[in-house]
DNA sequence: CGTTGTTGTCAACGGTGTTGCGCTGCCTCG
DNA sequence: CGAGGCAGCGCAACACCGTTGACAACAACG
């Protein structure tokens, strides 16, 4: 831990070969790479030229470096969102870009599903939801419920998609075949509604599905609008 | 892997310690002690009184005993599911169940949340929800697009709940306290509505977001019902 | 110029899931 | 009734994981 400079503006050595932000850019390296290539310190080491646990001198433990990471990630996806947009226009393209770097970051999105990162992107993504849904016209309390509901939501979307894309291939495989090839072997006298849909339901994509579960979010909170005002 | 017994009805055998059975119920023991006590073979073990490599005569590997524990507590969330319940009284029903045994369970509901255990009563809940969205007036590819909303929906909720009960307890806490205590201190220049909204933020349980998710499925269902009657 | 503190290296610890080998005791069949 | 076969279990070990403590090099400071 660098002892913080009081008053001289010492802080930045010259020898210092490994920096924070070398270090986050090369895990998001590693992490691009899926489940190709495990994230592991080991492996952060060796994408370093270093000796792995001398990410140790910068960084408490691997949650925390994941969680600088993860924060990191946030900030792109807030400024690949334009000025301008209507409530529903802020949270579809906040939820396509947490859903494109998710992708692309797997290991991040994944192990961020159910944390909190308390690290200054986060409170922009907070401010950015309370102000959609305020300006949808909710208040007080019920914003504040709404909020937690987009906010939490998009996140479990959003990591239950990348934690998909971290198994094996052959895992994977045989998820997805499960539609196209089980559900229509299934007993037509018990599950009739499979057997009924089974032909629909081989031919969903996941990019539909995450399209009616953000549409959801936004029709849910319209519908609630109106029942207040109806009230 | 015990042959499967081609005439002959000699497939019990005496001697025999271990069974899946046995395994499984022990399994759920540990996964009940939360985070106090970690789910491991060596554990499972220990609970069974017999050495941690027995259990791979019964089962291929980790994943696959997981995957059969998930498929024994998603039959107990099916049986409690009363009859005579309207469709949105039975996604009720297996929303507060799957959260129910979620957290009775947090290992087993964490793990599972993004995946497919492609075992009997998983096709059991397929059809459940399949036959809730079409009473509510949903068909054909509208139908199967929604039942994969609501199955993915309240499987990345409990599990998003159940892996925040699975941390250590100094984790949790620091994420709990964030809202009263790291919001209200923010920047009420750069942060007008988190400023704004700081006493309701802090007050807002989980039971409450639970609620108001689950409802949000229901109303977004409703929702495309409406719209598609009206055009 | 010596002292101090930061940063990287190295070896090692305790933990994980998993596998190969050998023993034991039951079941089946001649 | 005896002999084989084999399923089930214990044991030791492997490869990998995150993390820690001791040590060396080196820059900055008084």
């Amino acid at each position: 831990m660098p002892k913080s400079p009081a008053t001289t503006a010492r802080s930045k050595r010259a020898g210092s070969q490994l920096t924070p932000d070398a270090i986050i850019e090369a895990s998001l390296r590693i992490a691009a790479r899926g489940s190709e290539d495990a994230f592991t310190v080991r492996r952060l080491g060796e994408e370093l030229g270093a000796d792995p646990t001398a990410i140790y001198r910068h960084f408490r433990d691997k949650d925390e470096l994941l969680l600088s990471v993860a924060d990191r990630t946030l900030g792109e996806v807030l400024d690949s969102i334009p000025e301008g947009l209507d409530w529903k226009g802020r949270i579809r393209a906040l939820a396509a870009g947490s859903l494109e770097v998710a992708l692309r970051y797997p290991v991040v999105g994944s192990t961020m599903a159910s944390r909190t990162t308390r690290r200054p992107n986060e409170f922009r993504v907070v401010e950015l939801i309370i102000g959609a849904v305020m300006e949808a016209g909710l208040q007080g309390a019920e914003a504040a419920v709404h909020y937690r509901m987009v906010g939490e939501s998009l996140l479990a979307f959003v990591g239950q998609r990348a934690a998909h894309l971290l198994f094996d291939a052959d895992i994977r495989a045989a998820d997805e075949s499960a539609w196209s090839r089980e559900y229509r072997l299934v007993d037509a006298q018990a599950f009739p509604n499979i057997t009924h849909l089974s032909t629909e339901l081989a031919e969903v994509t996941d990019e539909q599905i995450f399209q009616v579960r953000v549409e959801a979010l936004i029709s849910a909170i319209e519908k609630r609008v109106e029942t207040l005002r109806g009230a």
